[in-house]
DNA sequence: AAAACTCAAACTGTCGACAGTTTACATCAT
DNA sequence: ATGATGTAAACTGTCGACAGTTTGAGTTTT
C-alpha cells in the first residue's frame, strides 16, 4: 500500500474516525484506485493500529457506498459503472434542482452575492485556461447552492452522491468549451434565484446536470448514451 | 435490553451484518426507543456474539443514520427534532416527485395496473377502518414507485429515508379521513402516470408528500408548523 | 440540605491471538 | 505445455483481555 505517515492517537476521537477519514482520502484522491483491494493487515500496519479500527472504518465507508465487502474475500473500492454513474448524476441533479427553486423562492442579498462572485471567479479561470481552479470553484459554488437552501440532509445527501462520484475513472477533464458552457448555464440559475422564479430555478438546475452529463459522456466518448 | 433469540453463526455471511439487522429491527419496530442507550456489551451478550462483530454493526448503522455514537459516552438510538423529520418528509417528496414524472414518461401497462390494485387494496383498507392495513399497502405503493422508476440509487435513497423517518416518535395514526385524502392523491398520481404527464406526475408526487406532512402536524397538534 | 469530592464499578476503545476460509504456488498427471 | 490436485501461506472473521474514560454511589464539606 502506499506511504501515508501513521496516525497519532488522538483522545478526543476514535482511531476508527482517523482511518475512516484517511481511506476515504486515499479513494477519493485516487491512491487507492476503483476496484483494487483494501488489504487490512497491510492498511492496519501502515497506519500503526490494530485491525479493528480498519474493520470498524471499512464497515462505514461501505455504507457510504465507497467500498465493497466481500464476505471472506475483502474489501475492495468500489466501481462505478457508467449506469450507475449516470444514476448518481441524475439524483444530484434533482437535489440541485430542488436548492435552485428553494432559492429562488427564499434567498438574501449575501447569498446572491457570493454565487455571483464565484461565477466571475470561473468566468476568470476559464480565460486562464486553469481548468482546476475552475474544477475547485466549480464545487465550491454547487456546495454553495446546497448550503444556501437550508436543508442540511439535502445537502448531505449531496455531498455523499459527490464523493461517490469521484469512484468514476473517468476524471471530469473539461475542455474550455465546456466550461463555458458549464459557466453559462450556472449565470441562467443565479438569474432565475434572482427573478424569484422558482420553477425555472429548478428547470435550470437540473438541465445544468444533465449537461454536466451530456459534456461528460462527449469528454468519454460515450455520446450515444446521451439522455433520450 | 430485550428477549430476541441468539443469533446463530451462519458461514455464509458475516455475524456484522446478521447483528446489523436485528439492531435495526429492534429500532424500527421501536423495541429501541429513540434516544435510548445501546450497551454493546450488553447487546453481545444478548446475542452470544463478541464485541467486535457489535461494534462494526452499530459503526454501519451509525452511517445509515439510525444511531448516534459518542466518543468514550457508547451509542444511542438517534432521535429526530421535528425540523430533521420535516426535511426527511421533503426529500422524501422529492424522490417521490421524481418517480412520478419518469413512470409518466415511460411505464409499462403491468405496472400501472400493480398500482392501480393497490390503490384499491387501499380504499378496502379505509372502507374497513383497517389502519394498520392501508399502512402496509401506502408502504407497498410508494415502494413500487420507486421501483419502477428504474433509478436503484433513487430507490436506495429512498428506502434509507422512510427507515429513517421511522425514529420519529410520533407513530403516523392516520384517521379515515386522512386515509381517503391520501389515497385520493394517489389516483391523482395514477392519473398523471396514465395520461403520460410528467409534470403532473411530478407536481401529484410531491403534494401527495406534502400533504402527508400536513396530515402528520395535523395529528400532533402542530399545525402551525404548515410550510408557508 | 446542597454542593464538592472520592473511589469503585461499568463501559468503551484498542489490541493481539486463534480458527476457518481463500489464495497462490508447487507438484503431478495428461 | 496444459490442466488438475494438493498443500502452505495469507487473509478474514471472531474472540477474550487490558487500558483508559465515564458514571454513579457514597462520603465529606460548606
Amino acid at each position: 500500500m502506499l506511504d501515508t505517515p501513521p496516525i497519532d492517537i488522538v483522545r478526543t476521537q476514535s482511531l476508527t474516525s482517523l482511518v475512516q477519514r484517511e481511506v476515504e482520502r486515499l479513494i477519493l484522491t485516487g491512491e487507492l484506485a476503483p476496484g483494487e483491494r483494501i488489504n487490512e493487515q497491510h492498511l492496519a500496519a501502515r497506519l500503526r493500529v490494530s485491525r479493528g479500527p480498519v474493520r470498524e472504518a471499512l464497515r462505514g465507508l461501505e455504507k457510504a457506498r465507497l467500498v465493497e465487502a466481500k464476505v471472506n474475500r475483502g474489501v475492495y473500492v468500489r466501481e462505478l459503472s457508467v449506469e450507475q454513474a449516470l444514476e448518481i448524476s441524475e439524483m444530484r441533479g434533482l437535489l440541485t434542482g430542488y436548492a435552485c427553486a428553494r432559492l429562488a423562492a427564499s434567498s438574501t442579498a449575501e447569498q446572491r452575492a457570493r454565487l455571483a462572485q464565484l461565477i466571475e471567479t470561473m468566468a476568470a479561470a476559464i480565460a486562464a485556461g486553469d481548468a482546476p481552479a475552475y474544477y475547485e470553484h466549480n464545487l465550491a459554488f454547487h456546495d454553495a447552492l446546497m448550503d444556501y437552501a437550508g436543508n442540511a440532509r439535502a445537502k448531505e445527501m449531496y455531498d455523499a452522491l459527490v464523493k461517490e462520484s469521484h469512484l468514476s475513472r473517468r476524471k471530469s477533464l473539461f475542455s474550455a468549451r465546456a466550461m463555458a458552457e458549464s459557466n453559462a448555464e450556472h449565470r441562467v440559475i443565479l438569474d432565475a434565484i434572482r427573478k424569484g422564479d422558482a420553477a425555472a430555478a429548478r428547470e435550470a438546475g437540473e438541465r445544468h446536470i444533465v449537461g454536466g452529463r451530456r459534456r461528460f459522456l462527449d469528454a468519454i466518448g460515450m455520446a450515444e448514451m446521451r439522455p433520450g
